[in-house]
DNA sequence: TGCAAAACCTATTAAACCGATAGGTTATTA
DNA sequence: TAATAACCTATCGGTTTAATAGGTTTTGCA
């Protein structure tokens, strides 16, 4: 059986690990790609392309060379899931028409008051909203 | 810009509505397919589909020709949403090693106790499911 | 100065899945 | 007997995911 919808993929799963080994290091120790794929059991290349945006989203900072690596660029109590979650996975939301961040109308619906569906969607996205909010990459080990 | 994952399928969302509309009348009136594809803005082949699994899977009963249709079997609040959610849409998780009733074990991880992202996917389970269980059908209005 | 390490970049792929469509058959009612 | 509406099987195009391939650039060090 296959669980694509309403699951993290793996982009997300991935780099909630990264992060998490990384908030074991200071700046002083980067990290590289490949330790981290080793220890984490991820896929180099897809690694790559993970710390690559997590970098250009000005979480992470590099180093390349010898004895480079990727490093955080604050401090992990200082980074909320939810900015993590917004860049990796998207809206933090069961349907685009309940998502604060990146909000899209429904097709098929006529008024977002008269869904029969949207209040419950609001719910289910406060609750997991503030889980995240709650929580920073220091809380992922 | 699309949304894919930790995102309701549509399969789901329009299996939601059309409870909702069936929750609206009783047994003695069974509603067709076409009225609420129409009245819902649904495709009707693939509300077709919604319908017959949700008739096979013990929820909705069913009359053929003239005056004919779908009904609710039980009344809707008897109908807690964890169970249309995992009939339609599959596990309430965001990874399959924290879902209850689809549980799969992680390729990657060594052990769950370990993993630095389990406990987190819990809350966030442990939350959502909190609010199907405590809504039906009978909410969906 | 040259080599190795490691980040960085672009492109492509295979598989899977979603949402929808097509074209029927069967059962029921009037 | 004709119309209605559920029911069934199969297929399809498009999109996305996750991964792979094959490079270039920068840095440290012997």
């Amino acid at each position: 059986m296959a669980y694509l919808c309403f699951m993290l993929s793996k982009k997300t799963k991935y780099g909630l690990k990264a992060l998490s080994v990384l908030a074991k290091h200071d700046r002083d120790n980067p990290v590289t790609t490949l330790t981290i794929s080793d220890s984490e059991h991820i896929s180099y290349k897809f690694l790559e392309s993970i710390l690559i945006s997590l970098r250009k989203a000005g979480y992470l900072g590099s180093k390349k060379g010898k004895g480079g690596g990727y490093y955080l660029l604050q401090s992990p109590e200082k980074i909320p899931l939810t900015d993590i979650m917004r860049l990796l996975e998207g809206p933090i939301a069961l349907l685009p028409c309940v998502s604060l961040n990146y909000y899209e109308a429904c097709d098929d619906c006529q008024s977002e008051e008269t869904c029969s569906i949207h209040r419950l969607m609001i719910k289910v996205r406060d609750s997991t909203l503030e889980i995240f909010r709650n929580h920073t990459v220091a809380d992922l080990k």
